[in-house]
DNA sequence: TAAATTCCGTGATAAAATCACATATTCATT
DNA sequence: AATGAATATGTGATTTTATCACGGAATTTA
């Protein structure tokens, strides 16, 4: 598969504009661990092939929280930040997994979308996107408690590993739902008395994921 | 001033485009108080001629925090939100002053969006001002202690009203930062031994701004 | 002027954040 | 295998914020 069949609107382009932007973009591998943006750099729009990115915000006191994700098929936005000035937020973004992407430079796609209204509209829809994941994240954080946070992130996990047996820790995913190590810790040290997990250092065993989604629905 | 003044592409459009916007916008008056918008309505854009509006959202418990707030020649976008089908919160809009503005019917704009590149970045440009916004107001909530954000609350209302003396209760104060109103009277009551406050029913006077301030520079 | 409503004050308790260490496990090196 | 370094977890103590429960004061309405 080709870059263009994770453009959803590369047929909508015109054929200069499609040969602008072949000849621009840049295929990337990016190592697991590597920061693929930081701050205010403005390198371009990210075409995920293959792999999972965490895009993050960082406080003074270098605390994190993970914003969303991004898999295959998705698109990064805020890698070309620059584009629209109206945003004037810092955001991280670093490879979870090995991951494949293409880049399209910022001035490419820039001045295509101030042409087409396909693409200022399709872009539109990816803000919008970001915007509701960013509005779930605020409720979350405002309205519900620690063990169901936690819980929901576990469940996540697995879905998204394929498997019971987590390879995390207690810092990490602190750093996902922006609370500290210690307060982990403690639930998850209160998941394992109710034999909802198992644990070991590095490693969390989701021993019974119905036990984790009923404290959700509660 | 007519509305073509609140709408800074206006002259960008075409004659047919804006033939067809004139004749299809509409004035209103909403008093104090009045819900403009709620859930999931799709009225259309609101450009704000007078007056002051808050955008807020509601937990299942009732409680409140508000997103961000309108004033003069602002235009609100979520009062169109079915217009960008990624857009999947709900928002409520309040009236805090009587306020005037236009109403551009969504069905109006959007096929006007979509036909025009300079309305689709136009829309882009403000969908991103309110996700700035918001990602501002995420990192407040989650590393600034309350008297920081209670005391950046008043400085701004201050601001706002061009007078010390607030007309607030104790309870819009927590809705407007997202707390409990006995958290926001206990801090009051600290920052009235602190002298930086003078409180009584429904008021709050700001004796000593600079104390205020720097309580946000700590 | 009495009753209802709104607003504020405050104690008690629970949840979460923060600080300060201690211990345990793994990794790298010799 | 032994040592030390680095990483990961455990836990007590304290502070901050949320939550519950109630009472009293000020204002508005009837």
């Amino acid at each position: 598969m080709e870059f263009q069949d994770y453009l959803p609107i590369w047929n909508k382009l015109s054929t200069r504009q499609q040969e602008l932007m072949a000849q621009a973009i840049s295929f990337r591998h990016v190592k697991k661990g590597e920061i693929v943006h930081s701050g205010d750099e403005c390198t371009g729009l990210y075409l995920i092939k293959s792999g999972q990115l965490r895009a993050y915000i960082l406080s003074d006191e270098g605390r994190e929280i993970t914003i969303y994700r991004l898999f295959d098929h998705d698109i990064c936005l805020f890698s070309a930040s620059c584009m629209i000035k109206s945003i004037q937020f810092d955001i991280t973004i670093e490879a979870e997994k090995d991951t494949d992407l293409w880049l399209i430079p910022v001035y490419i796609y820039k001045s295509i979308m101030a042409e087409s209204a396909i693409v200022a509209n399709f872009t539109n829809e990816l803000m919008a996107t970001r915007l509701s994941d960013v509005m779930w994240l605020m409720e979350q954080i405002l309205w519900k408690s620690l063990d169901k946070r936690i819980s929901a992130f576990l469940l996540e996990e697995i879905s998204i590993e394929q498997t019971d047996t987590l390879k995390i820790t207690h810092e990490e995913i602190a750093n996902h739902i922006g609370t500290h190590r210690e307060v982990v810790t403690r639930m998850l040290k209160y998941f394992q008395n109710e034999g909802m997990v198992k644990l070991s250092r590095g490693t969390i065993a989701i021993t019974a994921p119905s036990k984790l989604e009923a404290l959700n629905n509660t």
